[in-house]
DNA sequence: TTTCTCCATAGAATTATACTATGAGGTTTT
DNA sequence: AAAACCTCATAGTATAATTCTATGGAGAAA
């Protein structure tokens, strides 16, 4: 099958390099002109053209009193200058979206407190890229990226995740939030246990936190509520419903709530970039991790 | 210099080759897939892609767990299309031209009468080929060759010329032509030269032949008028102003004429058809030159 | 688990590409 | 008219690109 293709090929394709060589010919009059214009040497675009014309079928130019088309050559100019001139406007376009001046990425988030400033200072730096995000969970989060659906994702992890490229942004641990009416300075791993629990849905990191806590301490939290957002577990806190856990960096400004610490060994977490390693190879992703590691920095001094 | 521009392309090129690629891959849906439309190998489609990302700088699309487009590959896949629709119109005009579908000819002439059926023989044959004829003597059209301002010309030549691709058509000989007043079964050399002659200009071949033809005799032609066409020719020689001569294939459908053969040895010429050497490498001359001599032959029988 | 499909990599052979050096054919200049 | 010059073509060579076969790893299907 191979072996076909190639001999099928015995006549010679028209190259780009080709169609260049007649265009500077033509726009330099002769191939001396045209070898200068391109940087290449005379022999190289004789040998060159001779191949075009044998592609073609065709002779395309007098070259005796004076560099003249044939009929077949004004032909091929003409058209010749439609092909470069798409191809030149696809390398520009190639070029620019290198430069990121266009282009967009899809940003998945699952803490929204973290992940916002780093979409905007991506916004910022980049005005022209188009940027879409997307929030859920962690598991959410990583099953989107596996999917391509997402490009990196901002979200809560204990440690990265093999076969993802993950960028620690900032170490964070675990607080507890009470209703402002029932006030206190601190709680322990036991009474959080204890204490009628509202927390998210499996597949929250911050869940699985919890349950890994607890499960090292021979526990079992009462869990008298589990919820599908952040928004939720606020409003059930603040109804008195019962004790909710998240970041530190995530903790509500409301009158109704209190962020108390939690007592005892750190129950710690990381908020990392994520993305496909492969994902890497694209601009948009790889500034936006970078400048997302250097907005964690900032904003941690 | 040499050296510069090599190192130059450092970053690789946008090659057809590599759009060919990645169309096929986005028909196919898989590179095993673009592999088998293209006749390739699956390495090779792999190589090539990955080089075309490294030509564009940015991931092209996923392979995970499906191909999928990138945004940079969307953007690409729209342009590479019409980069490649433009280069299929542009070898299917040169194959058309190839086959003589399209395409046009200029053709000088000196010998209406002989070049007249090999032109309407090209016409027949090739009626997308657009004729366009100029008639001239034979210095004239040898110029015009020259000049590439036609491509091909039916002439009367003593011998091939120089540098010329030169097909000989046919054998003629000269015979001269009288006013029907004055009929005659023959003339020689000797007559003709004292005879009031009306002769072409020079320029013409049958002028010329005339002057060779006296001076191997040591003699000279009267020459009383000299004209600048056929027709003027025929008409002097219709109002008895003298006798002209003609090639044997030219003689005039006059009954105010008479043709007369020339006594002795045969003034011969040959009609030929004449062109820059390169000029064959027109399909339409090839053709043409092809169809003269197949014309020519088919009348002499 | 096993098998199958798909993609990536390595190594080798073939083509393409572009160079330098040189020669032939005209034109212009001296 | 002779010399100098410009233009294009060819030969020979070196480097780069292309494409192949062979093979391995990763995920999906049986």
């Amino acid at each position: 099958m191979t072996n076909e293709t190639r001999r099928g090929r015995r006549e010679g394709t028209i190259s780009l390099n080709a169609l260049r060589c007649f265009a500077a010919l033509v726009e330099g009059g002769s191939l001396s002109r045209a070898a200068e214009i391109l940087g290449l040497s005379q022999p190289t675009i004789s040998v060159t053209l001779t191949g075009l014309e044998r592609a073609c079928g065709s002779l395309l130019f007098y070259r005796r009193p004076r560099i003249a088309l044939t009929d077949a050559g004004q032909d091929l100019l003409a058209r010749a200058r439609l092909v470069l001139g798409r191809m030149d406007e696809l390398e520009n376009t190639m070029q620019q979206s290198r430069d990121l001046s266009r282009g967009s990425i899809a940003i998945g988030l699952s803490t929204p407190a973290h992940a916002m400033p780093c979409i905007a200072a991506m916004m910022a730096a980049y005005p022209e890229v188009r940027v879409r995000t997307r929030l859920g969970n962690t598991h959410g989060l990583l099953e989107a990226l596996a999917a391509c659906e997402i490009e990196v994702a901002i979200m809560t992890l204990t440690r990265p995740v093999e076969g993802m490229s993950c960028t620690l942004l900032v170490r964070q641990r675990l607080i507890a939030c009470v209703p402002a009416s029932m006030p206190r300075a601190g709680i322990s791993l036991v009474q959080l246990a204890e204490g009628p629990l509202v927390l998210r849905e499996p597949g929250s990191m911050t869940r699985a936190m919890m349950e890994t806590a607890f499960a090292a301490q021979g526990l079992s939290g009462r869990i008298v509520l589990e919820v599908g957002s952040r928004e939720a577990a606020r409003e059930a806190v603040a109804a008195g419903i019962g004790i909710s856990v998240v970041l530190d960096g995530e903790a509500w400004q409301d009158q109704r709530l209190m962020a108390v610490p939690i007592l005892g060994e750190p129950i710690e977490g990381g908020v990392y970039a994520v993305a496909l390693p492969e994902s890497l190879d694209l601009p948009a992703v790889r500034a936006f991790v970078a400048l997302s590691a250097d907005t964690a920095n900032r904003t941690a001094l």
